[in-house]
DNA sequence: TCATGGATAATAGTAATGCTATCATACTTT
DNA sequence: AAAGTATGATAGCATTACTATTATCCATGA
């Protein structure tokens, strides 16, 4: 069985998955964003990364912030993926929101499934990169693009289970959005900033988080 | 009297606050960023809308990310004096809470006492561009130089409050960073991403901080 | 077998960005 | 009157963010 984690948003202009080449940027841009951050990062230091040149890379991709689009999409999706079976077979919607916790606190393993993806780095740049992909002047168009559903749908999904355990509670989506983001900037925190939190490993982490989300269903 | 807000962050080469020009460049800077964002935003087109050069702004900031970082800042300040004006006499420390909560989520006023600043502009950046002022692989030699100390005295006074409501809640700080943070992502949320968030007014994005809040730190 | 088309490499070029440096001027202080 | 400070004017340079053109390589199919 094949499995891939394919992409719905139309952030480029070839599909990388279709060759080579398209392999090799979308691997060694999570490389290269991961040393030197996506402010520094440019497509003709990638380009050089892959022996290959600048020229090329732009027919995959019409600029670097589209690239950063399709690389945050991947990881919601194979988020989603992963959540998808995970869950599968779990009657309580409580015990499945803790599997959600779980993943988005525990680190990220490589997932030999998707061999030319470092999921490790990825996930640090979704950590420090991916809100900048819509705190951006063109957020209301690239949204019309459809640049962001894969977010929204996981948003969307884990939201209806928040309901299941409690149809009362009023902000379903608010809340999965707000632990999402929490979850990331909470673990930059710890690492860089760490006055701001006291959440200095993945386990507390992960307890802040799940109180925060169950208090708050809960709560009266 | 005289209230000034002064950043005791030392991100700018020459302090704008002692010049006309200065205050200018401050006043423009928050105008221009507001209108085109922090990415298109650059130091020429700056010089040309306050009718003075690119070398003369250089003297006052390095670079554009030392100038977010001071938008920033003052902000913080200008927040945090608020706060301990709001708050002062109020022996209630959930009632101090709650003002936190109304007065990150209510909208902003322009403040007459400074009178260079467009506040609701300003709130506008913050919202948008703040997260990119650490978000960044500099991160860390930025903060050894102290430009990040307004927020955590902010993050570090306020948490002291949750412990007085409740003095066994592990993570104030954490949760404290959190309310912020989503403060502002739900609001940008429901301006560009509305799937993301029921909260669709002042009024709502409040409910939901405040029920988030005060059932985390009286949750079991 | 040759022709054709598709993908990529090589190279060049252009406008804007992110600075730095120098010099002139004007105003202020001593 | 001299010296210092702030600003303006101008120039310059390396890098960025692209776009365009041409050449080469390879697979396909006629």
């Amino acid at each position: 069985m094949i499995v891939q984690v394919k992409i719905q948003e139309r952030c480029f202009i070839k599909d990388p998955d279709t060759s080579e080449l398209g392999q090799n940027i979308i691997a060694n841009s999570i490389s290269l964003i991961d040393e030197i951050g996506f402010e520094a990062f440019t497509f003709k230091k990638l380009a050089k990364r892959i022996e290959s040149t600048e020229a090329s890379v732009y027919r995959y991709f019409e600029n670097k912030h589209k690239l950063l689009i399709y690389l945050v999409s991947w990881y919601w999706n194979w988020l989603d993926y992963r959540l998808t079976f995970a869950m599968q077979n779990i009657e309580s919607a409580e015990r499945r929101l803790e599997i959600f916790v779980e993943h988005i606190t525990h680190p990220v393993k490589i997932d030999p499934t998707f061999s030319h993806i470092d999921e490790v780095a990825l996930h640090r740049i979704v950590i420090s990169e991916s809100s900048k992909a819509y705190l951006t002047k063109e957020v209301d168009s690239d949204n019309e693009e459809g640049y962001f559903i894969s977010f929204q749908s996981l948003v969307r999904e884990l939201s209806k289970i928040v309901l299941e355990v409690n149809p009362n509670y009023k902000f379903p989506s608010a809340l999965i959005s707000t632990i999402i983001e929490s979850a990331h900037f909470q673990r930059f925190f710890s690492k860089h900033l760490c006055s701001l939190t006291e959440s200095d490993s993945d386990l507390s982490l992960e307890l802040f988080l799940k109180h925060l989300l169950f208090s708050t269903i809960k709560g009266k």
